[in-house]
DNA sequence: ATTATCTATAGATCTATAGATAATGC
DNA sequence: ATTATCTATAGATCTATAGATAATGC
């Protein structure tokens, strides 16, 4: 078969393995899945990407790129601390809402095979070491002015991101549970937005 | 070879499982590395659980047995309500230190495998729903009093989970980041269960 | 006699590779 | 000629079962 215009068959492969190692994680896909999904023969997959752990790696890398390069968009153009908070947070959380199984591939991934963590350490410490060092900076002012009460950039990066990534892990079980059709479930989502902001935004209060 | 006292084979491959299930999750643990772990032959595990995935629900229901029942020793002996908040704050975060790797093991097997909810649904709601009833009438109460801001007990719920619970997920993550050793990750741990204490009295003020 | 444990193996994957065939770009 | 795709299969698991042997409780 020819290249099918833009969309090689290689292309969605890649589509196809992503989509079935966010629904279900690296080790419950196997590459004959994959080829089934992508519509070709399991020993294409293997010409392209040599090994199922290469192929894995490479959409691996470049959602979690996207994770961080999204994160960095910090609003420090904004008014007051608060809105720049608030701003934070949503674009955070939007971030994770338009990948919303990126928080259980990582953390699944990163939990199983804790060797990865190691090789993504180098590559993505300066990414995340910049945006850090720019929330502190950005904390400390705010504290000395007493806008705020003393917290560290840490603390408040983990609470960020708990509560954000938390919420998408859980949202196909609390949708399960309580029974919620698909607009419910992001009526939910849209509250949860709000009530984040709302708590980090108070907890901080002086 | 006898039963070695009270720590029958049966228990011994019970204890190995949980072990590997836990560490790694139920698809990348083979029967073969249990019965070695265990100490035994690969056999055995079918003739004391039949299969693998009756010997995962076994472990796995019980595991979650304890996640639920501690959780419902909430605090309302308690003298104020930000003591009772925080003691509950503290319970929780107490019993999942004590078993550190569960939230890994519910978030990853309710993930990859959807069919487990519904199954479990019915067996735990009525545990669950008598804690939420019980947190609705304890908030209800402090809401018309004043002492507190509005906020449903869903909410409540769902942030103090999503804070201890994610913080156990990312620790080994954060540990090899940061390159923490042993006694550095408690310390933080003990850090972030004040802090987490701090930031949701904080959030729930009027 | 019954129960626990072992050896051996069937049958079903699954990953990866070798080698054949078809399509594409000169 | 080169690149993409296919068929076929080797080799390594892995789960589960059958049937033999050892231990235990009467």
């Amino acid at each position: 078969m020819p290249n099918d215009l833009d969309s090689s068959m290689e292309q969605t492969i890649l589509l196809a393995a992503e989509r079935l190692f966010l629904e279900k994680g690296f080790a419950m896909t196997s590459t004959t899945e994959i080829a089934k999904e992508a519509g070709c023969n399991q020993a294409l997959i293997h010409y392209y990407f040599r090994t199922k752990e290469k192929l894995f790696e490479a959409i691996f890398e470049d959602k979690l790129k996207i994770f961080f390069s999204d994160f960095v968009q910090i609003s420090e153009s904004a008014s007051t601390f608060e809105d720049g908070l608030r701003r934070t947070i949503e674009a955070h959380f939007d971030m994770i809402r338009s990948h919303p199984r990126l928080p259980f591939l990582i953390v699944n991934e990163l939990s199983t095979n804790p060797a990865r963590i190691d090789s993504l350490k180098a590559r993505f410490l300066p990414i995340v070491g910049n945006v850090y060092t720019r929330v502190e900076a950005w904390l400390e002012d705010e504290i000395s002015k007493g806008t705020i009460r003393p917290i560290s950039a840490f603390d408040l990066m983990i609470t960020i991101v708990s509560l954000n990534a938390s919420l998408f892990i859980a949202a196909p079980i609390l949708r399960q549970v309580r029974g919620m059709s698909d607009e419910e479930l992001e009526r939910f989502l849209d509250w949860r937005r709000k009530e984040v902001v709302i708590m980090v935004t108070r907890s901080l209060r002086p």
